[in-house]
DNA sequence: GGTATTTCTTCACTTAAGTGAACGATTTAC
DNA sequence: GTAAATCGTTCACTTAAGTGAAGAAATACC
């Protein structure tokens, strides 16, 4: 499991065995449950996560309805809203499956970055690839259709549809789980 | 207009004369027309945008027509995907309105990050605040309608809607101009 | 293993967005 | 200053998403 952390890093900086020891030693390996519930809303909290294996999502009730509106898998990273504004958070994050996180709080944050500068740079680097990769995923979200949508998706992470309930899917496509489920009936049917 | 940069800079961490200096010898503030493309779709370019007066918006051309993704006003900043990429872009980039513009090369935020690790430090925390926002943006997106779109606008960012064309703010809220133009009849025969 | 719950699909109906066209009203260009 | 182009709205029609209900299938829970 460390190993795909330092992987991953491994894209962005060169660590000396001091360094991957300061992060070993901050012991923010988890095991967590299918369905455990990571944030509420409402909840202030420190936490970021970074997915080693597994599936969280983020997802807020609306009337009543839960309304999943982002999936985060192998070496995704999330920094909840709520942490980077210190205030209550607007939405839940729960756990899709079994997985194993990291989860670290902004003071490690605020420490390592002042002690490796080089992290400082990875996490500048890292959020602004990241930024310019989610607006052009909300690019693409505004100028499709549904239809379209869920075809993009089946392309872009065909895992996602086999891994995740449909009606967590369909919010995630911005549409209720009886047009989801309309809508790949309609795709079947022009296939054949 | 170099006092509306540093009130913004100040807001994250404290220059001295010389950083200030150092920014204000880079000479990277331009005007630029109404109109003006910045950056066409296909085209490699280094160059991040600030907007200190005026709007500039994104956009592509999808089956020979325009869809506008994103606006840019006062305090906004954006660096392009093929930027960060370093590959052809996606989009075009145009002016709104008269604007004045910070127009700024890669290798001038490399070079003043590294002289300034202070910048480096500025540069992580707005990209975290700028990526946890979007996300919120884009749940707020999925979650709504283009009506409650629409009306979410009119609160958030009212000016948008008299500084931009119709048209524009259309494929910004995901829908035809058309249905724009239906939509805010029905809010107005609503009201009444 | 069997019951309860959740999830997925289907159906009939309603509502709103997409489409293509037309017509002023603006704005732009020369 | 006038012709041309662009823009915003309206209309009639089509298509697809929202809604509420109901039943089948899968999953979770003792």
């Amino acid at each position: 499991m460390q190993d795909i952390l330092f992987n991953f890093i491994s894209k962005y900086i060169t660590l000396t065995e001091e360094e991957q020891n300061a992060i070993v030693s901050l012991d923010i390996f988890r095991s967590v449950k299918k369905g455990t519930i990571l944030l509420k809303e409402g909840q202030k909290s420190n936490n970021s996560f970074f997915v080693l294996k597994g599936c969280i999502r983020t997802y807020y009730i609306i009337d009543g309805e839960e309304k999943t509106t982002a999936f985060y898998t192998e070496l995704d990273a999330l920094t909840p809203h709520c942490v980077i504004n210190n205030a209550p958070s607007e939405y839940y994050i729960a756990c899709v499956e079994d997985s194993i996180l990291l989860i670290s709080t902004s003071d490690m944050g605020v420490e390592i970055n002042s002690k490796f500068p080089k992290f400082e740079i990875m996490c500048r680097i890292l959020s602004e690839e990241l930024l310019a990769k989610k607006q052009l995923d909300f690019d693409e979200f505004k100028t499709s259709s549904p239809e379209q949508r869920y075809l993009n998706l089946l392309q872009k992470r065909p895992e996602l549809i086999q891994r995740v309930p449909q009606h967590q899917l369909a919010s995630y496509l911005g549409i209720k789980p009886q047009s989801l489920s309309r809508l790949r009936a309609r795709i079947l049917e022009k296939k054949s």
